[in-house]
DNA sequence: TAGATTGTTAATCGATTAACAATC
DNA sequence: TAGATTGTTAATCGATTAACAATC
């Protein structure tokens, strides 16, 4: 229970920055559109959140504006992008192709924002050996050595509940630097390896959560009105 | 600024009822392991939060354990499922069948769980009138019909950014109770229809800046000495 | 009974919002 | 200059943790 991490996270919430991935996402859209300025007021107003936020959120970084006249959206956004880490192209294995692997393999939105994918992983021998996209898919005891060879740094994790522990184990001393879980587990990696991880059933779960409680609401409000006006 | 909403959110913690769904994950793999009982303390070990905080999420929702004994996992299991509205099955269509629709398609995960895929979407001409996996893929148009036939409640959007807020109000129009959102924007929906939103990109993003940070803390910690051991 | 563990209230911690001096 | 908007400090709000009486 002792606290010893105190110095490694306060200085940024953590949701802090994966507000500014949204706000990266509409700078470009705005920049898109011919916008050239923007400010705290505009940028949260399109996303849902406070002016004050806004602000704050880029305060953590640096300072990006200028008083009076708001933030220049050409400046904005590389230093937005560097701040995240993605001025850079990031070269990921996708690790697992089962039935969510497929997809996310042939999924192009990671392409489209920076991310690689350089390398293939399996567990089962009927697919190893095998070439997909132009990849040769390769067993997870070469990670070692293909992660040298390819440079990968991210790996994404899609293979099943039972084996994601022991491969993401076999990834970490392969060198791989984060991992991007899809498994419905808790994994337990080294401090030094960075960590996000997805359940998407668990999501579903939340919206029939979300459903089942809104109902309970309405049906409480029902003994005033029905179907009041919305904000 | 109005806070009008004061009596619809503050009795349960956003993020208690997304633990929720994780306590009732381990509880299912607890009973299959032959375990009969449990305590906070070790439930909360399991899975990364402490005991208060798996006491005080339990509480939101009412009194399930035994002062002394901690709880009963088969008892458990079938209240937590019916705080989380999973004691029955939810009908589920699914809308946009590119990459990622066909993936989320054929994945099992959400079958596991409940869920029950009932009716398919899709914009292109191409697509409509197929039949994919039993499912016959129908035009967005047809949502009211189909959604009516079919008693879907939840849609997952697997649609183009682009074309995702207008998909999205043709549903809500079309009766659906919720939404999982693929696609990367902020939709505009009405305050009856529960929303779960998934950025697949904005999570890997988050991935490459928690490694980009790691990075900088380790080099400033690599001052005094290389990898100390962590925890 | 003695030991264990809940449910719940009070204390702490962290994140969000408001406010405002600095400044373009 | 006057008006607008930043960066940042202080105030508020909400969520987490600690503590403990109730109770099996």
């Amino acid at each position: 229970m002792t606290r010893r991490d105190k110095g490694s996270s306060p200085l940024v919430p953590r949701v802090a920055a994966s507000r500014l991935s949204r706000y990266l996402r509409h700078l470009e859209e705005l920049e898109a559109r011919g916008e050239s300025t923007t400010s705290s007021q505009q940028l949260g107003g399109a996303l849902g959140v406070t002016a004050a936020q806004v602000r704050k959120d880029l305060g953590y970084f640096g300072q990006f504006g200028f008083p009076g006249l708001g933030y220049k959206i050409p400046n904005l956004i590389p230093d937005i992008r560097r701040v995240l880490g993605m001025e850079r192209t990031w070269n990921v294995a996708l690790v697992g192709i089962g039935n969510l692997g497929n997809a996310l393999l042939r999924y192009k939105g990671f392409q489209a924002h920076g991310f690689r994918l350089v390398a293939l992983f399996d567990a089962s021998p009927r697919i190893v050996g095998r070439t997909i996209e132009g990849m040769k898919v390769h067993a997870v005891e070469q990670a070692a050595r293909v992660v040298e060879e390819k440079g990968v740094e991210l790996a994404i994790l899609a293979v099943p509940a039972s084996a994601a522990q022991e491969v993401a184990s076999r990834l970490v001393a392969a060198g791989i630097r984060g991992i991007y879980n899809f498994a419905p587990v808790n994994l337990s990696l080294p401090e030094h390896v960075a960590y996000v991880s997805i359940d998407l059933s668990l999501e579903l779960e939340q919206l029939a959560f979300l459903v089942s409680h809104r109902n309970r609401e309405l049906a409480h409000r029902s003994s005033q009105e029905t179907a009041g006006s919305g904000p």
